[in-house]
DNA sequence: TATGAATGAGAATTCATTCAT
DNA sequence: TATGAATGAATTCTCATTCAT
């Protein structure tokens, strides 16, 4: 996958110029994002990209191949763009109990605030993550995240503060989980359960829920 | 909604018959679960459901009227079989802990055995509940779950054994998200952990944890 | 063409019982007619047929075989029902000139009270007359009323009343036409002319209209 | 509506080029004239408008959206032909009578070698001026000609050659009345009459007829 | 006479994708 | 780099009609 970022420095100042490749690449992502999002990838319309994104349908083909390239670049970004927000809350710099909660918070936040990320997550999995097998990329972006909580629990293990045995990848996955069924599902389950659960309160509740059931398991108590 | 099992008592012996417009809804039903659970509902086929069905594909529409309806029939019935199962739990009938342990495992084995059920949940909020919203039938098949473990929390907190202050809603949906993320989502987890979190063990374990996990939280130590 | 009011008297009292075949028939056409006369051909459903009748669609095939023998049938008794009727009016008894008044007035009335008729002459046009040519029963509906006409306008012409050499069916093609297109046409015409044309008061002007035109045609002045 | 025969004056001579989006429009607007004009519009059929257009059948609904819009298309097309036709007679230069009869007589010729619009016109009422009301570009091509007919009814009696008190709609519904349901009906009406109404002689004393009824009433005498 | 179940052939419309400029 | 025109292969859905009882 390529850098944007470090390309963009490289364009000269015409920034509004037509003819942008990187521009008109992103202005295809972001639409794609939005609507594999909204319809998932059987349900997302190549015409409703192209018009999301106010670019000719064409062009999608030339930068991206085809759908699925187009998916699986979109899943990408998606991933590259989490783990680089994972990589900034510089865990390592914290106190292992602190690291934890904070990773739980982010998990939470990030969750809520980016709920297309959900469903290109539910996407790549009804699609057996062919499209994620297919990306080098994504592989190498997440063993890091797993390696540093495996460290924090050793940390906070050896200090007496955690209980021994834990999974890095057990804990993540539930870290995760708790998050992620409740917004994933939150119109199924508010409407099961007769109660919004998008409120600011019941936000709140849940995600103090979530850090008790956390921090409840590692900390030796 | 029908009970068909019930209905189809009442029949005669001749299992086989061709008229037999219970028999060809189920058929339906269950060829467009498999269908709908593999592909979603934007993917999903009605060809192929009448193929996998052996019906003809009139009869699809003669039946569901459109895909939509359709679908909302699938998730229906997959409601009600979970449902269904819950019921028979008899949780009510043992301790609280008993309980609770019971109501995890039977969880994480549903939706180990019925990976179809975790798809449709998916499909189904991708498109926000929608189908849900317009069926009465599913709506009413959740409540007396949530009450149970009400009770049954409240039992456990009388007896000294439970923690206080836990909310039943919370609780379900932790007990059901850690299973399910690790479940729905294990073929993007395998690829990206770089380990099969499907062998034999690997489920064992995260049974296991999960246990811990939920029932870390609600005992009181 | 079976005459049908002529086998209802053959009928018993039990007038509400099921399995009563004229009723039936009866009712399918008149269903027939209305879908027919909104839909055209083409556009005309036999399910539809089958609710408005609230009959079994198979019932329908069962007694007009298919849905261009329906219509055959359809138009056979439009037919029937408007000659009947012409017939009715007694003209010969009239002097010639009270004689084509009433014929020019009644084909008014009848146009505007039936306006299935027209859309049913159109739809049989529209297929080239080929429902009417298999038709014997139309065939020898029609010849009467304009011999009637023909003896009409000479017994006009022989009392100096009317000008001589006038084709009846010349004649009887323009009251029909005059009132035709100003009814048949009238959706098409009041959103063109932007005045509803079907307002008590422009339809006695129409009417008043077509009398002057027709007979100040044929009077000898 | 946009001119096309004007647009295309602008094209360089290579009039068979393929990818011309005004040749196409055309071509598939005037098979789909002869497919609505043959077999109403809900007995056309697609496929046909394309093969008869020797296009491909999904650069129809790049065009035209749907076979409603379609349809809607062809009746703008086919009112704004004859709605030209008629401005090009120059009513306003002649003699009021000569300039009724030029009229009749148009009407009559425009209809006999235009059976197509005929049939337009019964598919546009039966579906009750619908695609008429929705059309803008129809709506404002009829009332010159009424101002004009009144002009020249007005003239006529200043003159003393005409009757009074003639409105100008009325008139020419009778006008567009006398030929059209000769001629609509055609084929109904020489089956029932047993006579051939489209013969040379047939036509030429119908249009004799349509004169003489139509300036019999106008002329005061 | 009556009816619910079933079907094959179509029909409208959609979709990803390619062509030509 | 950008775009309007064009297309073949589906895909959903419809329809007249027949089957079995």
């Amino acid at each position: 996958m390529v850098n944007y970022s470090a390309m963009k420095e490289k364009k000269t100042a015409t920034a509004t110029k037509t003819r942008d490749a990187e521009r008109s690449r992103g202005l295809i992502l972001s639409a794609a994002l939005a609507e594999f999002a909204m319809h998932g990838l059987g349900g997302a319309r190549i015409d409703r990209i192209a018009e999301r994104s106010s670019l000719n349908k064409r062009l999608i083909y030339y930068y991206f191949s085809d759908k699925d390239q187009l998916f699986k670049a979109v899943l990408e970004a998606s991933y590259e763009k989490i783990r680089d927000k994972e990589r900034q809350l510089n865990l390592q710099a914290l106190e292992p109990s602190a690291a934890v909660r904070k990773l739980v918070e982010f998990t939470w936040n990030y969750y809520l605030e980016n709920p297309e990320f959900l469903t290109m997550l539910n996407s790549a999995n009804l699609h057996k993550a062919r499209h994620i097998q297919e990306s080098p990329d994504i592989l190498t972006l997440n063993s890091p995240l797993i390696e540093l909580l495996g460290e924090i629990l050793e940390k906070g293990r050896a200090s007496g503060e955690f209980r021994g045995g834990i999974d890095p990848v057990q804990l993540y996955v539930s870290i995760a989980g708790l998050s992620y069924f409740y917004l994933s599902n939150n119109s199924t389950l508010s409407v099961i359960f007769g109660r919004d659960l998008m409120t600011p309160k019941a936000q709140s509740e849940r995600l103090s829920h979530t850090c008790e059931v956390i921090l409840g398991y590692i900390l030796r108590n």
